[in-house]
DNA sequence: ACCTGAACACCGTTCAAGT
DNA sequence: ACCTGAACACCGTTCAAGT
């Protein structure tokens, strides 16, 4: 019970509320995993941050400007499971392998999410440095993904790279939409491991043998 | 000056609107080009349809019906262009790339419309018939157009169009995002070339060389 | 059989007013 | 500096009423 004052030496919140800004951030992330795109409306969002509806428009201009924050919010995310599936790279044959799967299995534990990163028509003129900044990092980290693994100059990494985005995205999405499902279909996990060893076949060789 | 009465000999127009249903369907592939998504409310197809707001419902149950119907109609045009594009496939060095091109360019003619079709959470139970069978033409025709140009088994095509299909769609969809726009970028017509340039190195050799 | 107009609940956005 | 409540224009959906 020491009571909530301010403690000297903490930085105090900076809002009212707390971090509304972040809370409003993560109440969307909730809906859009527990309810889906659709249920994605600005009230929402600020009805389960517990404030009023025009709350939000104190941390963000509009509804897209929220949007493009939790998409921000997705990529920061993805970068962290791209990373963590390059340390724990051991059991899959090669590293595409492990790349394809992370991408696959992000896709699949966050398809609302995944949809909104990738999906809305955004990254106009306009779009806030934060979101450019984070999806923008994806791209490069692919690259240097491949080039860790291969002896490849930076040109031709660029293209194996995006080819290998291409795919894993493609199949991602062609998956989100159920148009790999019919009767019989492999799941995605399986179908990512089948092409990117596929694609194996045109990486040069691995730089330094175990 | 004829009149427009029912002439014999000819089915007469099957509702009062003409073909309302159909009329629907063009408004809002009409809203879809000109406008984009964002603008394509039931309000705004019945309203350049020329009919009431309440009208469509008496030809979709819902909106999302409707959309389901813009989607096959899309799928359909797609299905033209893919067979366009292997009928004139002369140009292209292999009917990879003639299908890769095909791919992008109906992407980039047609955004709004390619988005709808393969990003709304569609494709679950209790989606209409048509667009089940329309959206379920797209791979047995790559498939097809892969055993015409090689010699491979059902099995072996299935594996090679589903990574042309998925490299290709993730090129496009990344490309409509404007992920791949970084300064100096190449345009997407180019990157599909060099794409399916490079998936060509993984296809069995062609059935028979002219 | 097909269409309309009024009605309802919801949404995005603005703005004067509150602390 | 931050938040609220009322207001406005818009949307999806329903339904009695019109032809």
């Amino acid at each position: 019970m020491a009571g909530k004052k301010k403690s000297p030496g903490v930085t105090p919140p900076p809002y009212h509320h707390g971090d509304l800004r972040q809370a409003l951030v993560q109440a969307a992330v909730s809906i859009l995993e527990e309810e889906g795109l659709a249920a994605l409306s600005l009230r929402a969002v600020a009805r389960r941050a517990g404030v009023s509806h025009a709350a939000p428009y104190h941390h963000f201009q509009d509804k897209e400007a929220l949007l493009d924050a939790v998409a921000a919010e997705g990529f920061r995310l993805q970068m962290l499971d791209m990373h963590n599936a390059a340390q724990n790279a051991a059991a899959p044959i090669n590293g595409l392998q492990a790349f394809g799967l992370s991408y696959a299995s992000f896709a699949r534990k966050h398809p609302s999410l995944f949809r909104l990163m990738y999906t809305h028509e955004r990254f106009t003129p306009g779009t806030s440095p934060e979101l450019v900044q984070w999806s923008g990092a994806i791209y490069p980290q692919i690259i240097a993904g491949v080039r860790e693994r291969t002896g490849c100059s930076e040109e031709e990494a660029s293209s194996i790279a995006l080819v290998l985005w291409s795919t894993m995205h493609g199949l991602a999405m062609l998956a989100l939409d159920n148009q790999l499902s019919w009767p019989g279909a492999k799941p995605l996990d399986t179908l990512a491991f089948e092409v990117t060893e596929l694609l194996g076949r045109v990486m040069p060789e691995r730089k330094s043998p175990p």
